[in-house]
DNA sequence: ACCTGAACACCGTTCAAGT
DNA sequence: ACCTGAACACCGTTCAAGT
């Protein structure tokens, strides 16, 4: 519904309407769905065309993900005024906020850690999280421990992994596959059937959901909390 | 030294020797390196010769993830015989001992990760913690949560990024980037000058080494004990 | 049973050219 | 200043064919 929703071809090409469909490519069909050739065709464009605005495809990805992470900022920043009193708190907030907007684009995590590429707001994100820190009165050297300790979580995902499902491609329960499970994983079957939903049987229960995410962040707050006290 | 160093096209194709090779160029030159008319090359074969013994670049990664987590069981095995006295303490070797094995292959965790593949070796890897926790008295529920808190880590490394490094291409320290840095992360450029030594000045001290790892992970497992007890 | 060759549908990008 | 077209060096893979 907005002015770019579909390629009209007749606003110029410019930076930004670049970037923000590379974006729209990536959140609709993964990183693999964005390239040049397609995103030119989505811009109603050639494919050349775009290396004029951009350098090239990875000048487009990183320029997304600078994009992506302004919203993380812009979204932290709103659920952090007033400012908790706590340092833990505040982290806690940012990157919970964090987590909210990279839900979004499933692919950006990913694309920042194969890229190891720095961006300013990224730059901004890290930065800020320190002097959240650093001024709830740690030490630099557990601040410093504490940005490995926290990992990709403090920039609001945990690296999950989707195992097997047993659901068939075509969305039918396999049998075969449940079986397959008991066979490769017995311990792990045993744990689904008595944490998993009834309607989730038969699927791994490896969701990221909040819940699982909070846990964990919250074992790691308070190790670091203790080690500062 | 071994029999395969040198593509000698003198021994038949084989599966194993497919997935050895791609295993190989894997770890020397990245995951991108990796490509089946490369590995073909390698192999002093045509491209088309590998699909004979293997379905397709799928199942060329599937199955040299295989490998790799075949190594990490046995070196595990080897680290916890005999076996540790508490959870605890089994766990943390296996994780310390898979770490060993993935450091060899800095591929395999993104390659996983990005494809959320079951193999038998993974699927056998991830049994054995949830039985290692279990028979050391961890409800189901708690061995859960804590699949989703170790995460990654479970499979012996963590996410790191590697930032800017304000080393020029050539190896010359650059003391623009060094400004940049003081300029896009003035907190973290405080931490480092603290924590890192001074040889290092000018690179992020984000190195995931054995310390850093060991930190976080007995963070985590101190977090799970305490709720188990 | 095992390997090849030609061909297809894709990539990112350079370079010279159009308006 | 902004966009295009042809061309190049790569991909993974299908399919029919060789030995």
């Amino acid at each position: 519904m907005t002015t770019v929703a579909t390629a009209s071809r007749r606003e110029p090409l410019s930076r930004e309407r670049v970037l923000r469909e590379a974006i729209r490519l990536a959140d609709d069909g993964g990183i693999d769905a964005l390239t040049m050739r397609r995103l030119a065709q989505q811009l109603g464009v050639e494919p050349m065309s775009i290396y004029y605005h951009v350098r090239g495809k990875d000048a487009v990805v990183t320029g997304a993900l600078d994009l992506v992470f302004e919203d993380v900022a812009r979204r932290a920043a709103a659920a952090t005024t007033p400012p908790p009193s706590s340092w833990r708190e505040h982290l806690r907030a940012r990157i919970l906020a964090a987590r909210e907007v990279l839900v979004q684009h499933p692919w950006a995590p990913r694309a920042l850690e194969s890229r190891g590429t720095m961006t300013p707001a990224f730059a901004a994100w890290v930065d800020t999280n320190v002097a959240v820190m650093r001024s709830g009165g740690l030490s630099w050297d557990l601040i410093h421990h504490a940005m490995h300790t926290l990992g990709s979580r403090q920039f609001g995902f945990s690296q999950e992994l989707i195992l097997d499902d047993p659901q068939g491609a075509d969305g039918e329960p396999d049998p075969t596959a449940a079986a397959e499970l008991g066979r490769l994983m017995p311990n792990v079957q045993a744990m689904l059937r008595d944490v998993v939903h009834d309607d989730e049987v038969g699927t791994l229960g490896w969701c990221d959901d909040r819940t699982e995410f909070e846990f964990a962040l919250d074992i790691l707050l308070e190790g670091l909390e203790r080690r500062a006290g």
